[in-house]
DNA sequence: TCAAAAGTGTTATTGATACACCCATGA
DNA sequence: TCATGGGTGTATCAATAACACTTTTGA
């Protein structure tokens, strides 16, 4: 039963958007995000995840797709429902309910990234005493991002439309937070068919030339997704 | 931001709450779900999933616990939120961004329960035709089923606090509509640890008395899983 | 010719699967 | 003693991990 009762709430949309970047101090590839700093009550101030009320005439998917529009320039190349969290209690004064996506962001799109005002990157593992709950989101989104690595073909979204193997292999690692076998990757990421070797190589390197791969259309979409026009 | 605009659209939570029982034709377990029927516009006849609006000064899963209460008088035995539905167009007339969640019902419990007004159940995989777009809901709530019980120990939510090894076997058949190997089925979920012997054993049967388990509380719990009170 | 990363080959280990076989009970 | 499902043993195959080794380039 979807009643018609008038309620007093307020649904909102917010956004988990990961790129990969050096670590400012080791130096090694890390997964970053977005925060927003809060101009008005409550917790004005304290950092936040980029989000806004949902419009009337706007589907889940557009509202955090504009979201990340607003605070990066970018359009999303992968774009995914987290989560809806909605505790009576997460919001001091009016009750808010949030459904929470992640994105994320390609290493060539993010160079050419600009940030909106009030708008500044951290390591994501670094991030903390943020606004209302985010904490809890931003930990259970990098948790999901780390599980959904193993067994889905999204490390993708986060390189460009030609890749070598040694690229993706680097995702992976930034992800993980450790070292692959270089070996046992090629041969993994082969056999499961998600890309599949374009014949052109990399010139130009001070050893032997890697070749370019691209990813697979037909296999990279899996059967529990649900599928939204972003 | 978490905006303070005043909005034109109602929240809604949703249950899909699974059971098992024979099949009627067939004989064999299989998840069955309760509908209810719509008595108003929209879709007045059909059948829908049970829910209501989320009220002021409820959880999500409260909603949603309080909707299994209502529909089959039962507590959750396990609930997990599935996802939020907000497409502009899922509803005719006014927005309603549904937040859905699915639930498991204990055999034992499943037999003492009691159906509320317009409620009846139906075998999972033959629903079709409901309102709204709850035939997705449906068929995206059991992949999730399926999937998840091949990882995680959902299936103990299905039986009673003591349980042999062949009657958590049939649960996993049931969902997965295919019969498993006894021996192999053995080992594989005392290897995982997330059953323990209590040293007592059936009686009475016609064969060699099996062994009955309980679940280990200490293994039951996943790190993906986002902690409510429901 | 040397360094460095690409790419191949080989072996050991682990886990899944199939299935033969023994055990304990009531009828 | 027979039928029935509980429970154990074991061989086979596939996936994973570890690592030695060859290839190709620029410096």
């Amino acid at each position: 039963m979807e009643s018609t009762t008038q309620q007093c709430l307020s649904l909102a949309v917010s956004t988990v958007v990961f790129a990969l970047r050096p670590h400012p101090s080791t130096g090694r590839t890390t997964p970053w995000l977005p925060l927003v700093r809060r101009i008005r009550e409550p917790y004005e101030g304290l950092w936040a995840l980029p989000g806004g009320p949902l419009e009337d005439d706007q589907d889940l998917a557009d509202s955090a797709g504009a979201t990340l529009l607003r605070t990066t320039g970018l359009a999303p190349r992968h774009l995914e429902q987290l989560y809806a969290f909605g505790n009576v209690d997460r919001s001091p004064g009016e009750r808010v309910v949030s459904i929470v996506y992640w994105a994320l962001v390609r290493r060539d799109e993010d160079a050419r990234a600009i940030d909106g005002d009030n708008v500044e990157w951290f390591v994501a593992d670094d991030v903390h005493g943020l606004a209302f709950d985010h904490d809890v989101i931003v930990r259970y989104a990098l948790d999901r991002l780390r599980a959904k690595i193993t067994y889905s073909p999204i490390a993708h979204a986060f390189v460009t439309d030609e890749f070598t193997l040694a690229q993706l292999r680097e995702v992976y690692e930034a992800v993980l937070g450790r070292a692959l076998d270089p070996a046992n990757f090629r041969r993994q990421i082969l056999a499961q068919g998600a890309v599949e070797p374009t014949g052109r190589h990399v010139t130009g390197t001070s050893h032997r030339p890697p070749a370019l791969y691209r990813s697979n259309p037909a296999h990279s979409r899996h059967s529990l997704t649900i599928e939204e026009t972003s």
